[in-house]
DNA sequence: GATAGAAAAATAGGATCCAATATACAATCA
DNA sequence: TGATTGTATATTGGATCCTATTTTTCTATC
């Protein structure tokens, strides 16, 4: 009889399960900016008491996705355009150099793997799955630079921003632009010129930056 | 009688004073890394129960500052030297950014302040102070970018490089060359010349990180 | 003396209770 | 009617208690 261990060792405590539960409707902007997080809506919800939950509320604030007023609670943050802006301009920094770098480290089996995600995106119809795709395309090619920390970063740059590119993906039934960019990325780093993959990720980004905030500016005045 | 109005409201919860009094102790070095951050003993150290506690300690652990395993406790977390190297690079590559942006917007009052902390660096003969004031002298500076979001980032960079920055200067009682390359900065920067401050910027950056893999190396091993 | 297993102690996670504060609402007075 | 004050309610912050898990210690056995 041939068997595997397990692990069977319980690692996701309440707090995590109730942590990634709002972040991901956080994330995902199913649940509004400005929307109260009410401790005991929340305990109930999940079946727990307060104190997971309010561990999970810190988590999310110490990550700015949610923002905190003593004694009057917890609300999903939002972001002005000038920060969308910000954040758009870290990543396209960021993302430029981790791009850079993983170039020379790419092998075959990464590159079909971002070739798989690339042809996933192009095909995909529900505008909720795109940010996904995009985001494990661009990461299979990122990872090969071996800089978890700018990756974290760029991970929480991500997740501040992913509603309000949803928001705009699914109204506008998705820019195209993005397939095209993907693949020209791709024959960057399939050539092997990082220089080129670097820029192209850094247009990449701004554009969709420019996209978006002009989107925005149409979609919430000012 | 003539009196003011003051703010009476309390801002500070039990959590906020224990989570910036253990940050100070991490970034500091006070706290060494690997050491156990009970619960129960922190309680009684600041007169109260586990529960701000645990705040405190969720909140340092997603600042990467401490490490906790379910059911076993949290420590203070550690950096190997790839992990700082990385570190380094990152806050190069972000400070210069920044440093760019800024030098357009630059006034007289702020270079002012500026030259005053790169005095005060210079006359500063405490090795425990160095740390502190040159992120006042560099932070002086980098606001003038307004870029609040990069500035937060690069902040929790030197947070958990500090420690180590601290030990090396303490125990080579300071590396000169860090007070001439600010005025060097300095320079650059009343010139208007914002692709040299960048420039000088990040070889600052880069120059501390070799000194400190040099001296790290030397002394814990590898 | 070394080792395995059981009991005990230590410690973290979670539930429930109380206190502090904020908000909503009703009562009062001009 | 409109502003203001007092009161009730809702909600968060913190304390205490209980439970789950780990770690340590003790003991029996070889």
């Amino acid at each position: 009889m041939k068997f595997e261990a397990v692990d069977v060792r319980q690692t996701a405590s309440a707090a995590d399960i109730v942590y990634e539960t709002l972040r991901k409707a956080i994330i995902s902007g199913e649940l509004a900016e400005g929307a109260a997080l009410r401790q005991d809506q929340i305990a109930r919800m999940f079946n727990t008491s307060r104190i997971p939950v309010r561990e999970a509320l810190t988590r999310l604030e110490q990550h700015g996705l949610a923002t905190s007023q003593r004694y009057r609670g917890t609300i999903v943050a939002g972001l002005s355009i000038v920060e969308i802006e910000e954040i758009f301009e870290f990543r396209a920094l960021i993302e430029a150099e981790v791009m850079r770098l993983a170039v020379p480290d790419l092998d075959e089996v990464t590159l079909e793997t971002a070739r798989r995600h690339c042809l996933e995106f192009d095909r995909e119809t529900d505008p909720g799955r795109w940010s996904d795709i995009n985001r494990r395309f661009h990461y299979t090619l990122y990872e090969a630079s071996h800089r978890p920390y700018y990756l974290q970063t760029v991970g929480a740059a991500l997740d501040r921003i992913d509603r309000y590119l949803r928001a705009q993906l699914t109204f506008t039934n998705g820019l195209m632009r993005a397939g095209r960019e993907h693949e020209a990325i791709l024959a960057a780093c399939i050539a092997g010129d990082a220089e080129r993959a670097s820029r192209l990720t850094r247009d990449h980004v701004l554009d969709a930056g420019r996209s978006l905030v002009a989107f925005l500016r149409e979609h919430r005045g000012a």
